[in-house]
RNA sequence: GGAGGGGUGCCUGAGUGGUUAAAAGGGACGGACUGUAAAUCCGUUGGCUAUGCCUACGUUGGUUCAAAUCCAACUCCCUCCA
């Protein structure tokens, strides 16, 4: 609309557009790249993977070609990411996109990624799949407690830190101190990158009122099976036969869209318990918005048009300001 | 019509006289979150003028110092036989 934006902005600004799922966060993307010339960079942990688009929610074909997108669907979902390896990606594409002076807005529900970037990680060494694979074994054949336990004598720090239902941070924090003899809290207090976004950025998030949040995401959910084809996207996936314990066998709806195909789960049931976990999953993500991102522009508007007229003024203020 | 089984907190469901506001699970809600994060966990879950009180286990009445637990009637549900 104002046909001077891309002159009064300097290239190193940046939006980060965050909200649980089914707030309308990729629509307003496209909108916001529209109207401001940007560049959309995923920031979703499932979006990344190829082969779900449907499942993930992730923007159609038509849509990620009306304004630029990134990451999305980039990996193979045999393949893994991990926060790391996405923020990698991520600079790249953010780098990318102001060179060619253009706005780069990243967008998703995963606020662990958004954190990476903005407040950074501990650089710990990539640990090897001799030990990986040694204490995912035992972690099966022994459970928690043992894990527990021996983290309790390595690193007694995390050991109390951690709860000892938390499988998935006992078992890093483990293989962490097995694969550098260095305790993982060492390494976050010595090895902090802090900030790596590197310019003034605009947050906004989306914070949607409840029950249209759910109601929004019983009704994608159901469009997804009846008319999105979910189902032969899951039985497409499925034929791959992939480790269930890969990231993106764990996208909402996986485990239960392949149970109905395989005749174990009624599509009703699975319909329902989707539902329920798209639900979690929603409140999950507002509390991670309303409790981390306080430095965020919020909106609760439920359609575009507003949303648009609630933050397109921000963005054009952040510019101007940025072009200072 | 006959025989039997059963009605417990949002739901499922344990509990057969006292330490039961009532096990357990589910759901819901709240929270955490530094390399699989759509993951992985943690907490709360009858009400209050709160170290105590009130209300609660289908309804009403009874037995008892004391009942979700025993008795009676009523009511509703389920199974089987007609």
């Amino acid at each position: 609309m104002d046909e001077n934006q891309p002159q009064i902005r300097r290239q190193s600004g940046c939006i980060l557009l965050a909200g649980p799922t089914a707030s309308g966060k990729s629509a307003l993307a496209i909108a916001i790249a529209e109207e401001f010339d940007g560049v959309i960079i995923n920031a979703d942990s499932m979006q990344i993977y190829d082969g779900l688009r449907v499942l993930t929610a992730r923007p159609s074909a038509g849509e990620e070609a009306s304004a630029p997108h990134r990451l999305y669907g980039v990996l193979d979902p045999a393949d893994y990411c991990n926060a790391a390896r996405w923020r990698d990606m991520a600079l790249v594409e953010i780098e990318a996109a102001r060179s060619a002076g253009k706005l780069p807005i990243l967008v998703g529900g995963t606020g662990l990624y958004f954190d990476i970037l903005t407040k950074g990680i501990a650089e710990v060494p990539d640990i090897s799949a001799e030990v990986r694979g040694r204490l995912r074994d035992l972690h099966k054949a022994e459970g928690n407690a043992v894990i527990h336990a021996r983290l309790r004598e390595k690193d007694p720090e995390m050991a109390a830190r951690l709860n000892e239902g938390d499988s998935q941070r006992l078992l890093r924090a483990l293989e962490v101190v097995e694969e550098t003899g260095i305790p993982l809290g060492e390494w976050q207090k010595k090895a902090p990158t802090g900030d790596l976004l590197e310019g003034p950025r605009l947050w906004l998030a989306l914070t949607p009122e409840r029950d249209w949040l759910y109601a929004r995401c019983d009704a994608r959910l159901d469009w997804m099976i009846d008319r999105g084809g979910a189902l032969a996207e899951v039985a497409a996936f499925m034929a791959r036969r992939l480790d269930p314990s890969l990231p993106a066998m764990k996208a909402l709806g996986v485990p239960e869209l392949m149970a109905v195909l395989k005749g174990d789960m009624a599509q009703a049931a699975a319909r329902e318990r989707v539902k329920m976990l798209t639900r979690r999953y929603a409140k999950r993500q507002l509390t991670w918005v309303r409790n981390k991102m306080c430095e965020a522009n919020r909106s609760s508007a439920q359609d575009l048009e507003s949303l648009k007229g609630e933050f397109f003024p921000f963005i054009r203020r952040f510019l101007l300001t940025e072009a200072e």
